[in-house]
Order: structure tokens, then C-alpha cells, then sequence
DNA sequence: TGACAACCTGACCAACTGGTAGGTAAGGTC
DNA sequence: GACCTTACCTACCAGTTGGTCAGGTTGTCA
């Protein structure tokens, strides 16, 4: 495979990550991205033969990329603290950035319309977030950095669910509501009782 | 109006409500509800003139029957524990079972596709929700019966993300992950110190 | 030079999209 | 009996959907 060709299949999905994300996956066609990348629709199909096909490769290439990014933090940062300001800030920021949401969620509301290879790829996603996030967590519980009940894969569940909603709330209410709901979780597990006030 | 109409128009917005919810807005069509309720497509184009129309109209009438709703949680619990715990149950539940998820939620995803008349309507019926839960916070906090840093608004909206993004992840990974979200919060928010453990 | 593969094209497809035109039948009101 | 309104129908519209196909261009390797 030439670099032209890597080049043109990062580009398709590029546009195809930007389409998905400002509308949505039955809301986007061919044609559409025919008409922004200026290559006919049936080229596009020579490179991704189906809509699905293409979609699922978009959420495994997000995956590999989001699996190196959480690798990086993890040698980066000893601090559990400041690995999850990163993964918060670099991560969902970037997401928050423009009028793009988060890709698992936007897919997510699709379940029944996407189909099975896309749900695995998905699921695949989602558990290497929910994982991470868990390590981190316990990791911050047990050197005493951070207080919260119940078992670390709920909270990690509970911050998953509660980033995913802000992002799509924050689209249409506007962007602060996302960064208050950021504030909020970071004082819930200050181990410092700040509570009540 | 005869009450005929009312009930046909009736009937078209609960098919509707399920193939949003199940689908998405732009992955049902005039055909399919033509389909399920037994009727042309025509007809429902009497009833609803535009797919926007039938769409807005459909949020509107949930917003009203939400109202009501919070209403009666009002009249009936005095205790703001027994009135979340009502609307957790009562209405997310509703929205749980099935195949379904959360309505805001679903539409919200599709922000840039539904149009500035279903934005409008959404965008009240997520205030409703979030000012009758900002209410509850306050009450809770000052009775001593809830614990929580930050602002009431910060909460609520803290916790309208979880719940919104918690349905969409549980559709796909089991509906246990809802519940477990649910017990999080739960436990995050009594005022004895059950943290850390 | 020629073979071959990657890349891209225009023309085409059947199925479906939201929406319209025009008509029919029933019921109520003057 | 004439005239509305409401509720529904069949038939149709132009435009779009994801996808196919035969063929053309380009670069690379023998």
C-alpha cells in the first residue's frame, strides 16, 4: 500500500469523524463526503466498500489512538491527580472543541441503527476507557488522594456516563455547562471534606 | 376537534416516541410509521404536517406531561430523598425498559440536523428538568439530608449528564451499569461520611 | 516494452426520502 | 339540499440514499 493511499484513507475518515460528530450516523452520506474531500462518491467506496465498513474502521483507528494516548499518560504522569486532569483536559476538550461530541456517545444513541461490527468496535472502546479510568482510580483511592464510595469501576461508570452527557448538553446549552460539570466531579473526590458547603 | 383525531394523533406521536428513541430522528421515516400504525403516509402527513412539526410536537407534549409529573412528586413527597428517589424510578426507569433511552438525550446527539423549532422546545424541557432538580438539591442541602460541593446548579447538572449518558450506556453494555450509576450517586450524596471506604 | 495494481471516474441502479395533488366518504350545520 | 370540516386514500413528485460497474489514468517493477 502506497503513502498516497494511507493519506487518502486518513483523510476520508477525518471528514467522516467530523461529519459523524457534528450530526450523525444516519445523518451523513456518501455524498457528503464526496462533495468535502472533491473525489467522486465511487472512490470513496473503492477505499471503504461500505458505510459501515468505513465507520467501523473509524472507531478502531479512534481506539488505537486513544490507547496510545492513554499510554503516554500513564508514563508521563505518576500523579493520579494530574493523569486524570490530563486525560479530562487533552482528551474531551479537544472532543468539546467546535461543535463536535464525543464519538462513543454520538454512536451510542445509534445502537439499534449501526449494526453488529460497529457495536463490537464500540464496546471495545468503551471498555478500554472504562479500565483505565478504574486503574486510575483505585490507584488514587489507595494513596489516599481521592475519596468516593462504592467500588472504583462504578465510579469510573459514573464519570464515563456523567463526561459523556455534558458533552451533548453542553452543545446545546453552551460550553461552560461542560467545564462545570468538569469542576463538580473534581471537588466530589477531593478526599479534603469540603463537603456541605 | 373530534376526540377521533385526538386519539389518532395520539397514536402517531407513541409510534413516533418509540422509533426516536430506539432509532434516531434521522433514521425513521413517514413509511415506517405508515407502516406501524396501519395508516398512509399521507395521513400522517394531515396530522403532522412536516417530520419537524410531528418531531416538536412530540417533545412539547412530553415537556407537558414531565411538568405533571414533577407536579405530583412535589404534592406527594415532602422528603427530598423520597421525591429523587421517585424520579430516578418513576421516569427514567419508564425510559430504561425496552430498548429505549432518554429523549433529551437523543436528540440532543442530532443537535445540528433537527432544526431551530426542536431546539427551542429541547432546550425548555432540559430548564424544566434542571430547575426542578436544582430546587430539590437546595432543599436537600439545607435540611442537612444531602451532602455535595459546589453550587445546587453545578449538581444538577452533574447529574442530569450522569443519568443522560448512564441510559446510553446501558442500552449497550446491560442495564445493570444504570443501576450502578444510580447507587453511586446515591451513596455520593449522604451526608454521613461513607467515603473512602 | 508490457504487465499489473492502485486509484479514480462518470454513468447508472433500485430503493427510499419527505412531501404534494387530487379525490372520496362521513358527519355536522345552515 | 348545499356547504363545511375532518380524516383518510391512491398516485405521484423530485431528490437522495448506499452501492455497482466498466473503463480510464498513473506509477512501479520486470
Amino acid at each position: 500500500m502506497t503513502t498516497a493511499t494511507v493519506d487518502r484513507k486518513r483523510e476520508i475518515l477525518e471528514v467522516t469523524a467530523e461529519l459523524l460528530q457534528t450530526r450523525s450516523f444516519s445523518s451523513f452520506s456518501y455524498a457528503d463526503l464526496s462533495q468535502r474531500l472533491g473525489i467522486s462518491k465511487a472512490s470513496i467506496h473503492h477505499h471503504f466498500a461500505t458505510k459501515q465498513e468505513l465507520t467501523r474502521a473509524l472507531v478502531e483507528r479512534y481506539r488505537e489512538s486513544r490507547r496510545r494516548f492513554l499510554g503516554e499518560l500513564d508514563r508521563k504522569f505518576s500523579d493520579p491527580w494530574e493523569r486524570l486532569e490530563a486525560f479530562l483536559g487533552g482528551g474531551f476538550n479537544l472532543a468539546n472543541s467546535g461543535s463536535r461530541i464525543c464519538l462513543i456517545g454520538c454512536l451510542r444513541v445509534e445502537y439499534n441503527v449501526i449494526g453488529e461490527s460497529i457495536r463490537d468496535e464500540l464496546h471495545q472502546f468503551y471498555q478500554l476507557g472504562h479500565r483505565w479510568l478504574t486503574r486510575l482510580l483505585e490507584e488514587g483511592r489507595t494513596l489516599g488522594l481521592m475519596a468516593f464510595p462504592g467500588t472504583c469501576e462504578a465510579q469510573a461508570m459514573l464519570i464515563h456516563s456523567a463526561l459523556q452527557g455534558a458533552l451533548q448538553n453542553a452543545r446545546a446549552e453552551g460550553a461552560g455547562q461542560f467545564h462545570i460539570v468538569l469542576d463538580q466531579l473534581r471537588q466530589w473526590m477531593q478526599p479534603e471534606g469540603l463537603k456541605g458547603g
